[in-house]
DNA sequence: ACAGATCGTATGTAAAACAGATGAATTGTC
DNA sequence: GACAATTCATCTGTTTTACATACGATCTGT
């Protein structure tokens, strides 16, 4: 599991070196470098990917945009609402059903989304600076493949599996504790 | 800018095979195993974290720990609390300075992090199950060639340079909005 | 000995996610 | 054609989480 903000370089004293950690830095780092670059957008990076979907002009109304992006419904409503008021999509009641609505990009909407799309560029490539050419292909392939596959275990399948075949049973107290109140409870 | 929960495969229409997104669905993939083996210890991954420092016997106080790890302190002393309630580690003032209060890990306490710890290499294996042991071995220099890297660009240092370098300017009205209450003001 | 700083803790506040209820609009069945 | 049931987007309320601030205890300097 890798540290939040792991600060300096010698924070990788014991248990760096592994792949978690390893992963958490470089993916960090790229999170930072693309939230940056996507801030000045609202909603941030979900408005960003929002506004990708809309440019796209994928189908569905926005509760279905909703479950494909991940976010709560509730969420995606003043999602669009920043997003609308920015003049960058527009709710359009579609004609088929009218409570659904479409969410289309206006013009500008569209040019920010290439826009910003060539600056995540350079925020890849930003992140990949150390490796030669070569290597950054062969990163790619391998990163790819991996994907591909994390995809399958993505949800409680074999990540279940996994977790009783390597089932706890060990630490005895924590259970003690099944339901936990994050704070004591409030004086 | 990876999406949480991509679903399904044919997420990946347009803006997918780009390295932010890849890197996002692996990383993703690991945590969630990760957080599913270490979910039996109360505060989770930070709650592992925590267990490793106290058990490696890493000096400093708690408010240093928090520190390092990336928390905040008023989140540290409640995870200690819940650690120390489930008798994994113990809050010991230092002699030498009694205001500090360093964290040991109990007996049971480095035994759960042995015993996590080689759970979560199982996990490392898990996700790297694609690749033949040659490819793993090429992946894990390259990310850890980037990783490297990738912590000198850590704070704001090079993310401003780049940011500025690829300035928005374009998206108008978004900067009309620079305080954003996600929320509209609640009526 | 006293002022100031520091450590851990307690408390309040704000932001974000989630769950449920509501209103508009569609579909089906009779 | 009318009515129940369903679906979509929205609104409201609750809970969780992080953060910021204040406090008591302790140390360090002079």
């Amino acid at each position: 599991m890798p540290a939040p903000r792991p600060t300096s370089a010698e924070t990788q004293d014991a248990l760096d070196s592994d792949l978690g950690w390893t992963l958490g830095v470089v993916f960090r780092a790229y999170v930072r470098t693309a939230n940056a670059l996507v801030s000045h957008l609202p909603g941030g990076p979900r408005g960003y990917q929002v506004l990708a979907a809309a440019a796209q002009g994928l189908p569905g109304g926005q509760g279905a945009l909703a479950q494909r992006l991940g976010v709560d419904k509730t969420v995606m409503t003043y999602l669009l609402d920043d997003l609308e008021k920015a003049g960058l999509v527009e709710r359009r009641p579609d004609p088929a059903d009218r409570r659904n609505k479409r969410v289309v990009a206006t013009e500008r909407g569209r040019a920010a989304w290439v826009d910003t799309q060539t600056r995540l560029e350079h925020a890849e490539d930003h992140v990949l600076e150390p490796l030669d050419p070569a290597d950054r292909s062969v990163f790619r392939e391998l990163l790819r493949r991996l994907a591909a596959r994390a995809d399958s275990l993505d949800p409680e399948h074999n990540t279940c599996r996994l977790v009783e075949e390597l089932a706890p049973e060990s630490v005895p107290s924590a259970s003690a504790a099944p339901a936990k109140p994050r704070r004591s409870p409030r004086r």
